[in-house]
DNA sequence: TGTACATCAGTGAACGCGCGTTCACTGATGTAC
DNA sequence: TGTACATCAGTGAACGCGCGTTCACTGATGTAC
């Protein structure tokens, strides 16, 4: 009948915690997962690695700064998702064919993220003005050490190489194809027309990129 | 010296407000547009009307409530930037040229919108999963009676109308215009490339609308 | 035309909540001698 | 191998903030007679 304990993370048995960091970061990106960006709630994390609240300040400066580390650790998630598409891609098709096959596979990751992880997804792309330019940062990027963004860049370079896409075409088109996959994702995810979309997301999402192929 | 007085508005000169329902939305959507969503807070829209926060219950059942009513208002500013644009297209062309130009027009008032009016729009298309089913609710639509949704659904059916789009390609069709055009917005807005696609919106817009045109 | 009265829009005060953050502290750890 | 000590991770208590919402109220209005 200890009503105090309810809900009360054991106790530790050390003073020092030793890997509040991680704890306090896997914490922020579970509340993540669950609940989005506005979920990543500095009180909440600490609770969960039953620490003082303050304790926090210890290993980041503020909330912000626990947001960013999560939204880093967000965006990784979705290269990697990004990544195993790719890697489930069979190696023995021609190279325009291939190449081709990538930019799905770079899409269907995406959006396959976005229906599975909703939470991590509105986390990582979350006012993130800093994808682009410059700076490849390893706590955005897959394993194989590419950022979502440059990931769909790469794959778009490979279909100029393979011949299937007029070079002069090539530059912007990231915002083209970005643009159509983001936009089927956040139309499920909280759009105008979620219920609809949801049921036949894979349909649709393989026509919409017939359509960015075709188009571009 | 009143420094009780900074930033109160004038004091009302009868007891009844007379029209404060009217007011307390319109706060409501002047702080939508400053800061989207979130920004919509009950006690401010009274503070700006100059009222007892309390007084606000006589009107919306709720802050919710009030979100809501800001959002149609928004959607309803959405569908009257299409509308505008749909109004602006030459009457002499075609059939085949209206329609496709109207579809154009429909995606150019969208991302305009979206750019322009970036605190209405993400308010607008916050976790709204109203707007495709049944129930045409007026206070969605713009002055033809038309929500966003349900005109970009009238572009599309002219463009069948007039041969350009084969009719088994109709259904489904305005979740691929949409994801495109509501993907280039959202990435402008608060992606990851808002500072570089900004300054060259326009032209990777019509590059955008070229291409669901196309992949259509 | 005058008066009593019901209606109900707006008031004033207060509530509980959870947040991020700061302060002075305590006590376990690992290192230098 | 033993001991003194600096380091610094985590504690406990408290802060101010702004929010949404509830309560019992007050007083202007319009209507019925």
């Amino acid at each position: 009948m200890t009503a105090v304990s309810t809900m009360t993370p054991p106790p530790r048995k050390t003073y020092r915690h030793g890997d509040l960091r991680r704890v306090l970061l896997e914490a922020g990106i579970e509340l993540a997962r669950a609940g989005g960006p506005a979920a990543v709630v500095l009180r909440e994390a600490t609770r969960r690695a039953g620490v003082a609240p303050n304790a926090a300040y210890r290993h980041f400066a503020s909330q912000q700064a626990l947001l960013q580390a999560v939204r880093a650790a967000a965006l990784s998630a979705v290269a990697k998702a990004m990544e195993d598409e790719l890697a489930a891609l069979p190696h023995d098709l021609p190279p325009a064919d291939f190449a081709r096959a990538s930019l799905r596979a770079v899409g269907t990751g995406y959006l396959r993220f976005a229906q599975t992880e909703t939470g991590l997804f509105r986390t990582a792309f979350a006012a993130a003005g800093d994808l682009q330019p410059g700076t490849p940062d390893p706590a955005k990027a897959g394993p194989g050490g590419l950022n979502p963004f440059e990931l769909l860049g790469a794959a778009l370079d490979q279909l100029v190489q393979a011949g299937v896409m007029p070079p002069e075409r090539r530059p912007g088109a990231e915002f083209l194809a970005w643009s159509a996959v983001h936009g089927l994702a956040m139309l499920v995810i909280d759009g105008p027309l979620g219920s609809v979309v949801g049921p036949q997301m894979q349909q649709i999402g393989q026509r919409l990129l017939a359509m960015v192929e075709k188009g571009l």
